[in-house]
DNA sequence: GATCGCCACTAAACCGTGTTAGTAGGCGTC
DNA sequence: GACGCCTACTAACACGGTTTAGTGGCGATC
């Protein structure tokens, strides 16, 4: 171990100087060769190339950024409180998904998590002033969100994921023309259509919905479906409490539904971790799963299928949702144009906890 | 809404240059007075910080990055298959710790995640040679681990987590005097003598511990604890079997342990999902828990204690985890001297799922 | 009253890229 | 053989900060 022993100086990154240098030619050649830029002769090109390789040399991303006014990275904030997050495998997926799409490009995500909406709005400025991000990825869109008007004004390009509205939709707000906003819409309404109709198959005509955080944009979506889906097929009941996606807050709905004078036959739950939460609180109260009541999961995951009874959970891919709001983010900083896209349909993989409702 | 409407260009972010010009003095004067250096006075200080807040002026992270030399990001890598982190709450939880130690210093965190540790090494060497982070965070240290010394080479700052031998060691890899490396060590022996000594205390003598994936380090260490720990107290059994932490593999694992001739009346799993898969093949088999077999989760989570029967568990905070170590990769960067810690023992939580062994 | 020193500030160089303008040299053309 | 054109390259500048080396003015000192 003697090299080791050695103590060397750390080295020091090799710039385009020692690649011109080595090379014998100028740094300008260097940069024509390694862009793949007009202006030099093929053999030199290879030369340039063979050296830079040699040496080990990559592009300064902070010189890079400063010439060239992209940072190389794009941004992706969080504003949840960190225990709200606690079981969730989602984000974890959805960041998986998003590195897929990076990674080929080699483009870091920088990754913040904030207080509120207005600490990301902050955020967003403090990292447009600094040139940090080229772009980022927005998610958990709110009622009205002051995001995407923020990043409007900056002229920053984002992908909204799981949000706004429809297209068309006279709610949806006004942006300006330039603003450099995608966004990739879930179809919430659809898929409590799907689950409503699985309850309402299985012979439940009273259903409660343990929703999560008010101000979200999908919560809402959703407590509207499901009370449209009501009025529809004529549901005896279809009432909605929000939380704030803990555990802790879906027990505490969950007792409250079970406690009315004509409690739920089903429930369905905003995330994995609450439905498991509603599963304990029935354990609690001697309810059987699913012969007295049922217990759907919106959203899939380990726990959903490893646990017994096995949960009946919505399975949309977190890490293709992320996949292509990262792709999409890419087009875009390319110069592609705006889009509005649709996330496919999430499927309902029925399992053991739901079931006809007691007589 | 008009002023909406009117669709204006984006804002240009406001540089050093403009500040000058507003303040009527030069850019070396504005560098002075934002800086806290001498060189200006008071007046001229107090009037240049007001026209730089009042412009909205932030430093750009790619000039500063450029001539300061350092890149105001730390770095975080995953080497893990998405897969297999699905349902943990580990990593969530650690980069909100981490984060909590980044934000007063506005430093954001660039995370990405590789297929293995060769490719982590290949991307420090990438980060380190682009300028991208300053120092990076190391996580899941495996037992001949080409990091530290990729890490020592480069003279990149790093605080390995979770990692290493106990100061001493004569295995603890010899890396160069000048490299600059932390550690926080976690006292696994510790920890698994606390679980053993629980079940022992509680009557059992044929213990299985569904272990981690093989080639990490902590692994092997609470392999190790396990059989001494066997040794020491005369268990009748002490065995453990890896796995890659899922909850396939777990369940897998867990029926390989029930189908031994005389199967272990305790479980220790290195993580919560793999817990929730003992627990679903126990209940598969008709176990009863804890009177037929105890369970204990190596991880505190939502689910341990949602879940009915209520996982034992060892509780360790892993954001104050992620807290520590962030902020002892900031005193790094400030030029103090690596150190080598000790991560408090965690404390074991016992709940529904211990009990005596049968009889 | 000339000299010195200090203060407050400016000019200029530098970091590592990308880009644009400019130039030397070879070749074909009339 | 003078001219123009194209190729292959270099010089110079820009990006937005930090830092070093000045510089002018003013008061104190002998």
């Amino acid at each position: 171990m003697s090299e080791i022993e050695s103590d060397a100086p750390p080295p020091r990154r090799p710039t385009m100087k020692d690649v011109a240098r080595e090379a014998g030619v100028s740094t300008s050649a260097v940069s024509f060769a390694l862009n793949n830029r007009p202006g030099v002769s093929d053999a030199t090109r290879r030369r340039v190339i063979r050296v830079a390789d040699r040496l080990g040399w990559r592009p300064s991303s902070a010189a890079r950024a400063l010439s060239g006014e992209n940072a190389g990275a794009i941004g992706l904030v969080l504003a949840r409180p960190a225990d709200s997050l606690g079981g969730e495998s989602f984000f974890l997926q959805l960041v998986s998904g998003i590195q897929a799409s990076l990674a080929p490009r080699d483009q870091p995500l920088v990754f913040q998590m904030v207080e509120d909406v207005q600490a990301e709005c902050e955020l967003y400025r403090r990292w447009w002033a600094e040139g940090r991000v080229d772009g980022v990825i927005v998610v958990d869109p709110r009622v009205s969100d002051p995001r995407p008007e923020t990043l409007a004004v900056l002229g920053l390009p984002a992908v909204v994921i799981g949000g706004m509205e429809a297209p068309g939709n006279p709610d949806a707000p006004q942006l300006p023309r330039r603003a450099r906003l995608s966004n990739i819409w879930a179809d919430d309404s659809g898929a409590m259509d799907l689950i409503v109709r699985h309850l309402y198959a299985l012979g439940h005509r009273r259903i409660g919905h343990i929703a999560g955080t008010p101000g979200f944009a999908h919560t809402a979506r959703r407590i509207a479906s499901l009370r449209a889906a009501g009025r529809r097929l004529g549901l005896e009941q279809a009432v909605s409490v929000t939380t704030d996606f803990t555990d802790r807050q879906g027990a505490k709905a969950a007792r409250r539904l079970f406690s009315a004078p004509a409690p739920p036959t089903a429930l369905i739950c905003d995330n994995e971790v609450m439905a498991v939460a509603a599963v304990s609180v029935a354990a609690e109260r001697g309810l059987h799963i699913p012969r007295d009541v049922s217990v759907v999961s919106w959203e899939d995951s380990v726990i959903c299928h490893t646990l017994h009874p096995q949960l009946t959970a919505l399975v949309r891919k977190a890490d293709e949702f992320g996949h292509r709001a990262a792709g999409e983010l890419l087009a875009l900083l390319d110069g592609g144009a705006p889009r509005q896209l649709q996330d496919p349909l999430p499927r309902l993989q029925p399992r053991e906890s739901t079931g006809a409702p007691p007589a």
